[in-house]
DNA sequence: AACCGCTTCAACCGCAACTGG
DNA sequence: ACCAGTTGCGGTTGAAGCGGT
């Protein structure tokens, strides 16, 4: 959406040049709203609508010199040269101008050879910063905001599957960008492992993901949009082509849970009863979420541990308040999973 | 108001894979 | 086959924001 809204309003400036008659904030006053990091939308209006570009930024950004005229500096020696690009390298936080110098020229040129562009267009950032910012900032299918429990459940499934291919994850989850997925595993999925005193990559706390986590993602999903409208969305063509390509382009690696470390566990665990075929992925639950209860999920045994806590006490969900928290997470999972990891102390 | 600690996320870094000459 | 340049990926960092004191 701001992707989008960046791209409108790029092209509505190029078929409306903005007029330059009133007075106008310095760019050193343009640069430092910039520079206070994520330029909304809005800024970027304000940037065209109140804030003005001299002449010369407008012929650079609208009329856009062609990339010769711009790398006209061929008489210098390129030593010299890439000395002085050396020297200019910009680092940190990109300005709205710098944005909107990438965003033109990408339109122009299309996206690649980004060291060539980041020389043609000016700008004096590294290729690779250039990409960076395009692929997760500006690229018009970028979408921001937080994450859904839709995507969450998705993000923990996939990583389940293929751990910290963020990229890979990524491609499943449209308009997400890698670095959003790796920024959102890291603060808040790696924040409830620390809270459990449990390393996150630990059967243990893989465990209160597919137990408690992603069934409690799932009903989260079932109460926002209702059953029916929720097996409709269960059956979307985005999440059963996510789905599909996932399964598609590349087969889970061996089940987790029956990786070496997992067979070191011993038959008494919970999850020892666990086969590949009984731990379906969230959108196969999807079908018959109206039935699942936590023995149906992954093939739960109710007799390895006590009463789940997000079980009620006819082994169906919780209702309320629990689900409503944003992280899914409350004291009685604490302490659900403190009894689980006191099972596991030693794989833990 | 000032400080502090925590969280979030944009951006950077290093490395590996890829590509073209 | 080799090499240099480029691209992509995952890990890490640090600035900004925010709430609490």
């Amino acid at each position: 959406m701001h992707g989008c809204m960046l791209i409108c309003m790029n092209t509505s400036v190029l078929a409306e040049p903005p007029t330059f008659a009133a007075a106008v904030p310095t760019h050193d006053s343009a640069t430092s709203q910039a520079a206070r990091g994520h330029q909304e939308s809005t800024l970027l209006a304000a940037f065209f609508q109140d804030v003005l570009l001299d002449l010369s930024t407008y012929l650079r950004l609208v009329v856009f010199l062609p990339p010769s005229s711009v790398t006209s500096a061929t008489t210098r020696s390129q030593a010299a040269q890439s000395e002085e690009e050396m020297e200019e390298i910009r680092r940190g936080p990109w300005t709205t101008e710098e944005d909107l110098v990438l965003i033109k020229y990408v339109a122009q040129h299309g996206e690649g050879r980004w060291n060539a562009l980041a020389r043609c267009a000016g700008l004096k950032r590294t290729g690779k910063s250039c990409r960076l910012r395009w692929l997760n900032y500006l690229r018009p299918d970028v979408r921001r905001g937080n994450i859904t429990p839709e995507e969450q459940l998705l993000i923990l499934d996939l990583h389940s599957r293929w751990g910290n291919r963020w990229s890979k994850i990524a491609q499943c989850l449209p308009g997400r960008t890698d670095n959003e997925i790796k920024n959102y595993w890291r603060t808040r999925v790696q924040k409830h492992a620390k809270q459990l005193h449990c390393d996150v990559n630990s059967t243990t706390f893989k465990d209160a993901i597919r137990y408690v986590w992603m069934p409690r993602l799932l009903e989260r999903i079932r109460a926002a949009s209702g059953g029916a409208a929720f097996s409709a969305s269960c059956t979307s063509p985005v999440a059963t082509a996510t789905a599909a390509a996932a399964a598609a382009a590349d087969p889970p690696p061996s089940h987790p849970l029956k990786q070496p470390e997992r067979a070191t566990l011993g038959p008494e665990t919970v999850e020892s009863s666990l086969s590949e075929d009984s731990l379906p992925t969230p959108f196969s639950c999807f079908a018959d979420c109206h039935s699942t209860t936590m023995q149906g999920w992954g093939g739960w045994e109710p007799d390895s541990l006590s009463l789940p806590v997000c079980c009620d006490e006819q082994g169906g969900w919780p209702s309320g308040d629990l689900l409503s928290s944003e992280s899914l997470w409350s004291m009685e999972d604490d302490w659900f999973m403190q009894h689980q990891i006191q099972s596991y102390q030693p794989y833990c």
